[in-house]
DNA sequence: TTAGCAGGTTACAAAAAGAAACCAATAATT
DNA sequence: AATTATTGGTTTCTTTTTGTAACCTGCTAA
């Protein structure tokens, strides 16, 4: 995305896409959890263009994901470690990983397993209400315009939203 | 993404990306999720393009993200409804939405809040173990290759990896 | 001295996205 | 009866984004 404007600003799925919704950003990130860190690293994993990915991890790094650090002086090296805010991605990860494994796998034939060292389990990511921890679905979960929403924005939406029950 | 080759096939996360690794599917997702079904609907509230739309609708459809219902004979016309992959795909769409909230808006500012209906409290999703329930963080979830790896895969993540402690 | 590596940049070609006009079937309006 | 609107697109053309391949810089190793 890096350079377009938000369809719909304001919305946070939208500002996370401004920032990882093109075709490699999140498959950096995955490979930045697996624990690559170097530009050549990313480049043969992924089999990315230099360019492509020069211009990602940059823009990474200006969105916070990412934190450049140097590894080493003559010849200067850099790699990237994931910030807090990349850190923070890993529900987003973790979630499209259980999506996949579930729907693009035979059971049986999974690619990736997850072991919880917690309690030393291969294990599903769940999500569940940090309030009452049931798990949640769609149809009890109501998304609200919340303080920083502008009339606007809601309005538009049931607009796209009435269409449906004419 | 629609059309490219997998950098990693077999990836669940890759594999997801597949088909909504481009900079709209996930907004078309989340608009369907809150109740849009038409390609006008769509269309207007994204400012999409309307060659764009109907494209990634019909991949979306073809992916079993959607199931493209017919609502009107004469003439006929077509509604999309999240079929049962689309709608599993809740949990990536709420893990975005909480990252985008906490990193992208000031507190009491939020412009999107989520009520669960269970507790009736606004809430934030989390992200746990399904057996013992335990929050997930990066730093207690192991990857491992599942039974349908190859070693191949394995290998070259590794080496891109080692790169890291050199 | 030559080769190699890490981490890029540059120039150019190919692919994807966007804008705008158009179309088809029908219904509503004048 | 003719005109206009609505929904759900397609077509054509332009602009942007990606990808490919060659090149560069600073150093190290053989």
């Amino acid at each position: 995305m890096s350079s377009q404007t938000a369809s719909t600003p304001g919305c946070p799925i939208d500002g996370l896409l401004q920032i990882v919704g093109d075709r490699w950003s999140l498959l950096i990130l995955r490979d930045a959890f697996y624990g690559v860190r170097r530009f050549d690293g990313f480049q043969q994993h992924l089999g990315i263009s230099k360019k492509i990915l020069a211009q990602r991890l940059r823009s990474l790094t200006e969105a916070g994901i990412f934190n450049r650090v140097m590894y080493q002086e003559r010849p200067q090296r850099f790699e990237y470690r994931l910030a807090a805010r990349g850190l923070d991605t890993f529900p987003v990860l973790l979630s499209m990983s259980r999506w996949g494994t579930r729907w693009l796998s035979e059971p049986g034939k999974e690619w990736l397993q997850l072991r919880h060292t917690g309690c030393g389990e291969i294990i599903e990511a769940q999500l569940v209400c940090s309030h009452c921890g049931e798990r949640l679905t769609p149809a009890r979960v109501k998304p609200l315009a919340g303080p920083g929403a502008e009339s606007k924005d809601i309005e538009s939406l049931a607009r796209a939203i009435r269409k449906t029950s004419s």
